[in-house]
DNA sequence: CGCCCATTTGACAAAGATCAATTACGGTGG
DNA sequence: CCACCGTAATTGATCTTTGTCAAATGGGCG
């Protein structure tokens, strides 16, 4: 899978703290990358972490793989996907983080990034940079807990995106897929049943570890079945029950 | 798949740390679990992180999904599965954990486990309450970083298990995992040519995402091809170039 | 408005799963 | 110490699912 967009010398579209009127404690995201229930002063700190923010294009890639790590990244608006890529040309799509997701992580371990993470629709994202975050998490314990958690919530969802690899035949995995979807949408406020696929057909089937002929055929099985109406990108959820038997195994938390 | 030992009353086998010599300070596995290049007073402190050690005999679970999260582990001696469940009764391994390994990061995000530990041998880990982890590491900037690298780690490891399940067949995802193995080991001052296999066919089956019969397929043929030489338990890597070749796609990092 | 790319759908092939039978270990008890 | 039993592993035959190749259709963007 070829990068839609080229973009050779990445232009940074950086945005200074002081032109933004919003700081963390005024962002309605909060409650989804930062700590709920602190105190004025300690929001006043995490204030300070936020130095900059980046808007990113379609196409535009936030992070390459083996570039030097030094910060997170929290999705404020947009929709990205991660891929990793392997030394024969493949490559296969993590994740995909829409607002309120944590990116870069996985940079930590080694001061290098080992995957990539592209906007798949014009997005923007607050940088967070990271000797400052373990600065301030050392005298907020609450924000240190919950970066933690943020970590934690990275290794479940991986173990689910494993569970589903490993174990799901085609159709368990697109309705998995489809419900997660709906639900984390939900989440921020938007319907659970009407949405519109950033993502390619192809790009869902990297995801999915489907070809995106596989992927298709699906999505057409679930219409004939009445589970679902598909239109392209626009896919309107019919029938969630039904689509959660179609998905049957589910992660017992 | 049922654990092949019921263990239905779990008689905890606690240390306590005043018994034993060793502290981390002292500890071989340093390396591996806790940070390198500490001050002497900084040690000290660590010393104190580790309350007690469990010792578990082959069969036993460390951690049950659904089991209240209050400490992580980390593997001393031993080797163990980690597995989530579905509420259909399926299961997938999603990792092997050997000495220096930790266990229990995905309990951080809900102070749920989600996934079940089981040793595969008689093992003894190290327990970590999270609480004294969280304390001691606000005022070890060294000691937080490296537990941030610990599940920035784990993070990148569950990326690659993604990257096998999702785009490599039968082969590669075999080649993968003994090379893989094979490092680990090495790395652990064994043998990376000669080992001895701790799970069942139908366990890596689990973990790649494949059938016990195709596992034992994939072994006959590489040892036909004379990439390695099989006999039940016991794998010795003939040929570890070749099965480079095999495994194909490796993580770029 | 037209071109390019995404999507859909069909026909066929291949990888791996399933079902089944046999063999090989390893631990236990006599 | 050895025989036995249950589990693990191997191997074969067949079937299912998904991948591959190909062609047609449909939208969206410039």
């Amino acid at each position: 899978m070829k990068s839609p967009q080229k973009s050779p010398v990445e232009k940074f579209s950086v945005i200074k703290a002081e032109q933004l009127k919003t700081a963390c404690s005024s962002c309605n995201l909060r409650e989804l990358c930062l700590p709920i229930g602190l105190s004025e002063g300690d929001m006043v700190k995490i204030d300070q972490l936020i130095q900059n923010r980046r808007s990113l294009k379609k196409g535009e890639s936030l992070i390459r793989q083996g570039d030097h790590f030094s910060s997170v990244y929290a999705v404020r608006v947009g929709f990205f996907k991660t891929i990793v890529n392997t030394d024969d040309g493949r490559d296969q799509i993590t994740g995909f983080q829409m607002s309120g997701d944590v990116i870069g992580l996985d940079g930590i371990q080694t001061d290098l990034h080992t995957c990539e993470a592209m906007a798949i629709e014009d997005s923007e994202v607050c940088v967070i940079p990271m000797d400052r975050l373990e600065e301030i998490a050392r005298n907020i314990p609450a924000l240190q807990h919950h970066f933690h958690k943020i970590m934690s919530r990275e290794i479940v969802r991986e173990n689910e995106q494993i569970l589903l690899l490993g174990s799901m035949r085609s159709e368990e995995r697109l309705a998995s897929f489809l419900l997660n979807l709906s639900n984390r949408l939900k989440s921020r406020g938007f319907s659970q049943s009407e949405m519109i696929l950033r993502m390619t057909r192809e790009e869902i089937g990297s995801y999915l570890g489907l070809k995106l002929e596989t992927v298709s055929r699906t999505f057409s099985k679930f219409s004939e079945e009445g589970l679902i109406s598909v239109q392209q990108k626009a896919v309107l959820i019919l029938d969630t029950k039904g689509l959660s038997l179609k998905a049957k195994a589910t992660l017992i938390e």
